[in-house]
Parts: structure tokens; sequence; C-alpha cells
DNA sequence: AACTCGGGGCA
DNA sequence: TGCCCAGAGTT
């Protein structure tokens, strides 16, 4: 297991390689934000990228999603796909700011976790990037670096995960562990076929140095 | 723990 | 073509 200091030497790397990375769903407010997360799911940020102009100058506000047919809605976002799913999503969860919330978005991450179309991850993302509030993402890129690397064990859960990175990384780079994380993992720790070869963290890298002796 | 939703991107 | 993907909800 990675001690403190390695963690932050490899947040360090990361941003070496990456200086420009950020959320690319950084959105003006937290409702577009959430909306843009929610749809997300599954799908990268740059597809959503596409549809998220037209998305938002038609719909300002919960009403505005709840005042059209559900038909329509779903013709609006069907290029990501999972777009029936995330349609009636939306809708729940506008029904659930104007109900509970007052029309607005919720601060934490308890509250945000009530809302339909929202788990852990989502929760993370927005009260992080919309409110600052202290919290650590932890998608599939994340969860996979993390273990690859040996900041946390192989059999951790998600929950464990993000744990262990709360406990490692100081406060004030949890904002930009989620972003770095998944730029080094999307790009370069990749799933299937990671460039161990050229890769600056090989010396401490639990899994790269497994799959270098393999060769 | 396994299954479903799903069109787009990429090899 | 076939496989995978910045997840969440249901069973």
């Amino acid at each position: 297991m990675l001690n403190k200091k390695q963690i932050e030497y490899c947040l360090d790397v990361f941003e070496e390689m990456f200086p420009h990375a950020e959320c690319e769903l950084n959105h003006s407010n937290p409702f577009d934000l959430l909306i843009a997360v929610v749809l997300s799911a599954q799908c990268t940020d740059a597809l959503v990228n596409k549809i998220t102009k037209d998305l938002f100058e038609k719909y300002r506000t919960p009403e505005d999603y709840l005042a059209v047919p559900l038909e329509e809605l779903e013709q609006d976002i069907r290029s990501i796909g999972l777009y029936r799913n995330k349609a009636k999503n939306i809708r729940k969860l506008s029904q659930t700011l104007l109900d509970k919330f007052g029309g607005e978005v919720p601060r934490t991450k308890q509250e945000l976790e009530s809302l339909a179309g929202v788990g852990r991850k989502t929760a993370n993302v927005v009260a992080s990037v919309a409110f600052e509030e202290p919290a650590i993402a932890v998608d599939t890129h994340v969860e996979r670096v993390s273990k690859r690397l040996g900041i946390c064990r192989w059999k951790d859960s998600v929950l464990e995960v993000e744990k262990t990175l709360m406990r490692k990384i100081p406060k004030e780079r949890w904002s930009e562990t989620h972003h770095r994380m998944i730029f080094f993992g999307r790009y370069h720790c990749k799933a299937q076929r990671p460039n161990c070869e050229e890769c600056k963290l090989l010396d401490l890298c639990r899994e790269g140095k497994k799959r270098m002796r393999k060769r």
C-alpha cells in the first residue's frame, strides 16, 4: 500500500501529464450541472456536451422539464443512450426539487443522493464542483487506478476506496483528485491496455511491475 | 451479485 | 461487426 507522500507524488505526476484536466461538465449553475452529470452516466462527457447547449436553452428550470410530454424529453436526449431511464429520472428529480427543496439544488451529499438518478458518484461530483463541499467522487477510472497503483486494496469496495482516498489525501486536494485520476485512467492507465512502458509511476506501481515482469 | 438500459466511439 | 463506456435502480 502506498503512503501519503507517494500518493501525493502520484497526483503531481497526473497533473504533469494532463495539466489542463478539469471537470468538463462545469456549468454555470448547479441545476444544469446536476442534469449534465445525471446524463453522463455510462457515456463520455464529450457526448453529453454535444446536446447540453440546446438542452439548457430549452429547459432552464425544473418546471420546464415537467412542462413537456415525457416523449419529447426522451427525443431531446436520445443521442446519448439510456435515454428512457434518464428522461424519467430527470422528471422525477425535478418534481422532488419543487416538492422538497423549493426548486433549488440541495448542497449536501445526502440530500443529493435522495434524488432520482443520483447515486453516490453523481452526488459527490455535484457537491464538490457546484458547492465546493469536501468530497471525492469514485467512478470506474478512479477505482481502477487506485487499485492498480496500490493506493487501496484490490478487494476494496467503492465506498472503501473513497474512504481511503479521503484519509490519505489532504483535504485541499480532494476537488482535483477526481478529474486528475479520470484523465490518467482514461488516456493512459486504460482498462484494457495500460501504457506501463511509458509510465512515470512504474517504480511504485504494484500492478505495473507485475505486468512488466510477465512480458 | 446480476441484470437492464442504449446510442456512440473505437478497433 | 463487436465490444466497451465519467452509473443507478431493481430483483
